[in-house]
DNA sequence: AAATTAGATGTAATCGCTTACATAAATTAA
DNA sequence: TTAATTTATGTAAGCGATTACATCTAATTT
């Protein structure tokens, strides 16, 4: 075998005697080729070791069998599960997905949405709602099928597939308000690109300003996933005179940074301030004290994302958004007021 | 505008007034387009929100400016933030990144190979250097360069961008040694589809029957990203009339199990018996107590991989493996031998 | 046995882009 | 001013597949 020599349709067919078409006919709708030429064409391609090229099949065909996700970043494990399931789904389909990072930033992630596109991307899992208009512009102008997925919202604007975060940390929020808090404090991450923190840090001091005599001290970290920056972030609310009984944070990560921190400055938790997370994600349940949260079903939320745009592209027009339901989970970082 | 109507080169030349070949020019060399040119052509882009078509540019050009990454699965945090990292390098250089995962699987494996060259990918990432001759024969055959992570061997067979996981996980054992430690335990993954695994086994054994009067007990464990099945085989350890004083593990994840383990069996780690990791990911030093481990540079690991793969993709033939340095991380789960 | 039909295969146009080569325009040299 | 060179742009072939349509063969019906 000649080195490189990437075999073509031709190639087949010229070693199996038949015509590229029934070459074609063979890979594409096997059915429609008799038994008799069906081996002889497959022992060719297995011979030659031949893989279609792409680029042919997508220009003459116009379908790419491919989808794509844009995630903020991979090194935040919040995704990590819920992109698995979603690509686990879709390779069940026969459908290849591309996935590339946008660290948080609008731009890029339009660059992203191009490129999928161009790509030939049927279909596209994006995170959150918050994007400037331009690119919604884009993407409809374009008619490319796009399901939210993290976040659900009763606007109607998009297909979502996720859950209320603002409904979500308001439960949990109440549930510390009837525990006996009322000086609650939250470490969130940067809301400018983040309509789910946006709407966590919304859902608390709703419920707060619903109790009388509560106190809400909001305090913004600079990255959703630096466990060390939350840690500084918790120092600088210790500083406080009027201290918080509990510190909200708006995920697991920033939550694990603050309980770090607690320990390395001998403050225990919960008993002398309680610390809750949101996500529930493997680290919830491995620090001590195990972390209260809010569980996300982040499996099923990839899976119902990628049957949702499998549908789509399928042709199905009447879809619905999905809503995930949530729930508060109690562990030992959370306690009663004293 | 008209829904779902993709512009073309076609379109963009008329409305800018000018040839395809100029416009194809301005896309893809803007220096060979006068600046006039350029101007109208870049406007008339805008104005139609032009995005190249990836089916069409691949089969003229025969460049894709994609690679391809095939790792095990993304549930297990190791890999997040090499592929990050990986991936950050490529988009650098404007390359795209296409990942799929294997789930430990072979022929999975090799379908996802066959469906990334066939994307066009100019070079594949792959973990560990498990699979089948045939698989590594298809890809000299279609001449792909591609670039073996997570692993390092000094056999010249291929491309490593690694580490060393036998001499590390030696190193590791040598100093669980010296700390007087005689019954030493692994728990390990299936080695079956894991070289990596299989040399860090190695290793340590080989560091033990170096020492008289040691002993070495090797518990496998069903999977390699599931802390509940190592708790299992921690509480079989327990068992054993003669007990370990150390249990080393193959990986952080099934660590952190087993440290779960002895906490719900009341089996205080160091005091009752010390465990070690490798990987050195975020966890071990969020567990408590904290996870004495193998720190290994993930983020360097893909930065690597990316600009060696950048380099053959660029021509050059020269390349050589990349070894990359580990270290042996004390923490407070390992003690001396009483 | 002839007419009709269904099934299998082949021919050739087409998808959207790049690029070798040809041509035209602008610049410099003679 | 004209010739020689450089720079910018256009023309058209082709990349590797799919698929509508045409053709041929075999099976079924009458």
């Amino acid at each position: 075998m000649f080195e490189g020599s990437k075999p073509k349709v031709d190639d087949v067919a010229r070693l199996a005697g038949v015509s590229t078409a029934t070459v074609s006919r063979f890979l594409n709708t096997p059915e429609r080729v008799s038994e008799k030429t069906r081996k002889k064409v497959g022992a060719a391609v297995e011979e030659l070791g031949y893989t279609p090229n792409f680029g042919g099949r997508y220009l003459a065909s116009q379908t790419s069998r491919t989808m794509g996700a844009i995630i903020p970043t991979m090194e935040n494990a919040i995704f990590a599960k819920g992109i698995q399931a979603f690509q686990e789904v879709l390779a069940d389909a026969g459908i290849t997905l591309l996935i590339s990072t946008s660290s948080y930033d609008h731009e890029q992630e339009f660059e992203n949405i191009r490129t999928l596109i161009g790509q030939g991307a049927e279909g596209l899992l994006l995170i959150g709602t918050a994007r400037p208009q331009s690119t919604y512009d884009f993407l409809a102008r374009r008619n490319i099928p796009y399901v939210i997925a993290w976040n659900h919202r009763w606007d109607g604007k998009h297909l979502y597939v996720g859950f209320d975060n603002h409904a979500a940390m308001r439960e949990l929020t109440q549930t510390v308000l009837e525990m006996g808090h009322k000086d609650i404090a939250m470490i969130a991450g940067p809301t400018q690109f983040n309509d789910r923190i946006e709407d966590r840090i919304a859902g608390a001091k709703e419920a707060i300003e619903e109790v009388a005599g509560s106190q809400f001290i909001l305090k913004s970290c600079v990255s959703n996933y630096s466990p060390a920056l939350a840690g500084q972030a918790f120092a600088e609310l210790m500083q406080l005179n009027h201290k918080p009984s509990v510190i909200l944070c708006s995920n697991d990560v920033l939550a694990v940074g603050a309980i770090m921190q607690a320990r390395k400055m001998n403050i225990s938790v919960p008993e002398d301030i309680s610390i809750t997370g949101f996500d529930d994600i493997d680290i919830a349940e491995i620090v001590t004290p195990t972390l209260a949260t809010v569980h996300v079903p982040h499996g099923r939320m990839g899976q119902a994302a990628a049957g949702l745009l499998l549908k789509m592209r399928a042709g199905d027009t009447n879809n619905k958004s999905i809503k995930l339901s949530t729930n508060t989970v109690l562990r030992e970082s959370l306690r009663y007021y004293p």
